[in-house]
RNA sequence: GCCGGUGUGGCGGAAUUGGCAGACGCACAGGACUUAAAAUCCUGCGGUCCUUUCGACCGUACCGGUUCGACCCCGGUCACCGGCACCA
């Protein structure tokens, strides 16, 4: 064995023979327990970052710790690699994206395996690859076969830098989500996936996910955002018309004095048309074209509105009320109308203000100090119903249930819920991504291509000049077709698919990654679904993850998978933060300029080190600062490690030998090891907690320090420790762990070798200490023979004479004692 | 505004079921080794008080409560972080 360790050659060596061996390749094997460990794949942006290294540590030390348990553990890795950056480099750089993108996955590839994560090559996937995309598109035709996906025309979200629509998820506080410009509408015809139609089950069934974070789960509650209410019809005096509106707060209906249509609601024309109306309507609906979605959505603005000439009847009192129209009111909510409560919703309470308009309160509040007929603000609060016939003096929350009942008799109005979630807009205007499979026919309309004829691929004569529709459209080959259906002349779809359709199944694909027949073998996927284990940022707790469970869903109904939800347990790693020049933390990032470069790290220290300290430095859900000399301490400690092995090895050489616990620091010794067995295999396998496991580790490290140091020194004890000392920080560390074993005598290397038991009798002492306490408060600390009961632990502190002087002139009102713990005494 | 979370030494963080607060590591200080330095090994390291020892008191954001006993449970307050937000 090297006296010094040399990690750079150690890291080579055994990345080589992992791979030579197939190491990690599994296959479906029935008599074996298994386990799916999986991580966020990457987009193939170049290089990695500390996030991707944390993330794909944490990943692999949950592979590697299953499998020395005997799990037949499936650990992917693929590339998320069709996108806008790869887009941009071609218009840029001049690079076709396909170059562009394999040779940065090709990079990465080489980088991921230098960190000697244990992934299953043969199954790697990227969605850029015709393999993949031909069965993104024969998912996307059932989709479409099933109803599930439509174009229609409608206002979108316009990122006018990247040029292309985005989904509602991608637009965050009014901006593009990847490039933070501020998003514009435009009226486009797009396709969009019907998410709406499982919205309560998305929502529901997050119930059933108990191995979730909380946090990701009451995100995607707050996004479906589902209210329970009831829709509710105006009559619309010289019209035909009934106008519908959406309310949560059917208790407030005798309140409503106006009502409010979205500029865009469908009626609005039909109601001014020819009426001296019409102009100032038109007017203001051109206005708000021209307003952003940042300004629009803002609260402090001040209400904006015109009238429409028109009255609408209270069906509960046959009061006659003005309509207008106004931006506050969003066409793609509820029904695009409301009923305007201004004493009971703050909004409709400005408008009221501003336009000079009748508030009549219908909710009387328990606290006097308000008064109700000079409202400074709405009133929103619980309180007693009144000026509201039938339903006066009842609790106002008890009276929507009723009143909902009431007008449901009556034929006016009906129990229904309403929901946040739009449907997902999935076309781009982009050229690298999945080329939406459809073709239009002016006989037939849209239909999708033969299955025989995927994939639908990549058109290669495009120009990408950045400008306008998507570059396809430049292609002479691509868009003249023939409709699959009649034979005639058609055109093909030029928009491409969202990249988080690529993501949304590609988990599947890596149960049967190479199949040409079919997206994957159902029986397949029976074996290895669901993920036991899914490790990414928290950023994906919508999108992604909202996406993903979405298809679960579809594929399931359409008979292709038996399970119903992905991602049995998940865990969202926190961000990976460094101190900036001012000394705050804040996420790496270039524009901070306090990133620091994994290959940089694994050059100067090798990829044990920078796991280990990525680890040790914090919990995984929680952020991770950075730090320098905290890298420079893991080092240390794996030195350290080397160290041991290293004189033990020359002192001792490689022979098992028996041994049995003699002396009290033999006795010790072999207790911390057990303990240590025990601690380290709870920490990764019931709670993540691997710094708690690697301190663990290192208690056991100075344990021996101490112990070798003693005079009498039990070989086979010793050497025990020093090999469950490795065999425990393999899944940390594998390459230096695989060399010590190695070194250590070993001739099967770790990566086949089972974990460490331990042995619960060596946990049991001949003594335990007991803590005693006066009032609660420590006093003394004594050894007495473990097992006692309380009443003889009691007795035996009692009587020990370090503990008497201190109850001396005392009275003893009460004594609590915990066997193995504790003694207190209550005294006066 | 609504919802969720966090708050412990100089720093990252431990304390798993209400039972020794500060494990482990970083930083710092001292010692050993060395001509010297680095590396390594050992020791100390929440605060106040006491000359020291022995020890006493205070201490987990703040105020209060429950309990023999509270970082942990309950009520309230403050600060910070995250999500949603003219969503009817």
């Amino acid at each position: 064995m090297e006296e010094k360790y040399n990690f750079s050659e150690i890291e080579k060596k055994w990345q080589k023979y992992w791979a030579d061996h197939d190491s990690f390749h599994v296959t479906e094997d029935p008599e074996k327990k298994k386990f799916y460990s999986l991580v966020m794949f990457p987009y193939p942006s170049g290089k990695l970052h500390m996030g991707h290294v944390r993330n794909y540590s944490i990943g692999d030390v949950i592979a590697r710790f299953k499998t020395m348990q005997g799990y037949n553990v499936l650990h992917p890795m693929g590339f998320d690699s069709f996108g806008l950056p790869a887009e941009n480099a071609a218009i840029k750089h001049g690079v076709a994206p396909d170059k562009w993108t394999w040779d940065n996955i090709h990079e990465m590839e080489d980088e991921l395996r230098r960190l000697g994560l244990s992934y299953d090559w043969d199954r790697e996937v990227q969605t850029c690859s015709p393999d993949y995309y031909k069965w993104m598109q024969w998912i996307f035709i059932q989709f479409f076969n099933k109803g599930l996906a439509y174009k229609k025309e409608n206002p979108v979200n316009w990122c006018p830098s990247c040029q292309t629509v985005l989904a509602n998820e991608q637009v965050v506080e009014g901006c593009c989500e990847r490039c933070g410009t501020p998003v514009t509408k435009k009226d486009l015809s797009q396709w969009y996936f019907k998410i709406t139609d499982y919205a309560d089950r998305l929502l529901d069934d997050l119930d059933k996910l108990p191995g979730w974070p909380n946090k990701v789960k009451v995100m995607q509650k707050n996004w479906i955002g589902r209210s329970f209410g009831a829709n509710i019809d105006f009559k619309v005096k010289g019209t035909d018309r009934s106008l519908k509106v959406f309310t949560t707060r059917a208790d407030t209906l005798f309140g409503a004095t106006y009502m409010v249509m979205a500029p865009e609601h469908p009626y609005v024309m039909e109601f001014v048309r020819g009426t001296k109306y019409e102009k100032p309507v038109t007017d203001y609906i051109e206005q708000v074209r021209h307003v952003n979605d940042i300004e629009r959505t803002s609260t402090t603005r001040e209400k904006t509105g015109v009238f429409l000439g028109r009255y609408a009847v209270n069906p509960v009192n046959g009061k006659e009320i003005p309509i207008f129209i106004s931006d506050y009111v969003l066409m793609g909510y509820g029904t695009g109308a409301i009923m305007a409560v201004p004493a009971h919703d703050q909004r409709d309470f400005e408008f009221a203000k501003k336009f000079n308009l009748e508030i009549i309160p219908v909710v009387q509040p328990k606290d006097p100090s308000i008064d109700i007929h000079d409202l400074k603000q709405a009133f929103v609060a619980e309180g007693t119903m009144i000026n509201s016939g039938r339903f006066d003096g009842m609790n106002n929350r008890k009276a929507i249930g009723e009143m909902i009942d009431w007008l449901d008799e009556q034929g006016i109005g009906r129990k229904t819920k309403s929901f946040r979630l739009r449907d997902w807009l999935i076309s781009r205007q982009r050229y690298w991504g999945t080329p939406i499979p459809m073709i239009y026919c002016e006989e037939c309309g849209w239909v999708p291509e033969k299955e025989e004829n995927l994939p639908v691929l990549l058109p290669t004569d495009v120009e990408f000049t950045g400008r306008g529709e998507s570059p396809i459209t430049t292609s002479k080959s691509f868009v003249n077709c023939t409709c699959p259906r009649c034979g005639r002349k058609a055109r093909r779809e030029v928009d491409t698919m969202d990249t988080f359709l690529d993501s949304s199944w590609y988990y599947l694909r890596y149960c049967d990654p190479k199949n040409e027949k079919e997206a994957f073998s159902k029986e397949k996927v029976d074996y290895w679904m669901n993920v036991d284990q899914y490790i990414g940022g928290v950023e994906h707790a919508i999108l992604h993850l909202m996406y993903a469970r979405f298809f679960m869903m579809v594929l399931h109904d359409l008979g292709l998978v038996s399970q119903n939800e992905p991602f049995q347990n998940l865990l969202t790693q926190g961000m990976v933060n460094k101190a900036d020049e001012n000394g705050v933390f804040r996420k790496m990032s270039k524009s901070v300029g306090n990133v620091v470069s994994p290959e940089e790290i694994m050059k100067k220290y090798g990829a044990d080190t920078a796991r280990l300290f990525i680890l040790f430095a914090a919990p995984p859900e929680r952020e991770l600062d950075w730090s320098d000399e905290g890298v420079e301490g893991s080092f240390r400690f794996l030195n350290r490690v080397w160290r041991l092995v290293y004189d033990a090895v020359t002192a001792y050489g490689t022979e098992e030998k028996p041994f049995e616990a003699v002396s009290e620091e033999d006795k010790n010794l072999n207790y911390t090891l057990n303990l240590t067995i025990k601690r380290v295999t709870e920490d990764v396998a019931n709670r993540f907690n691997f710094n708690t496991a690697i301190s663990a580790i290192m208690e056991l490290v100075n344990a021996l320090y101490k112990y070798r140091s003693g005079k009498h020194i039990q070989e086979g004890l010793y050497m025990k420790a020093v090999n469950t000392v490795v065999a425990l920080l393999d899944p940390f560390t594998p390459h230096i762990c695989e060399e010590m074993w190695q070194n250590l005598g070993h001739s099967t290397p770790l990566v086949k070798t089972s974990w460490p038991t331990w042995s619960e009798e060596a946990l049991v002492k001949d003594e335990q200490e007991i803590i005693v306490q006066l009032n609660g408060k420590l006093k003394q600390k004594l050894l007495v023979p473990s097992g006692l009961s309380k009443e003889s632990l009691t007795a035996a502190v009692q009587e020990d004479p370090a503990v008497k002087p201190l109850l001396e002139g005392k009275t003893v009102v009460k004594t609590i004692a915990v066997p193995g713990r504790l003694v207190n005494f209550v005294v006066r």
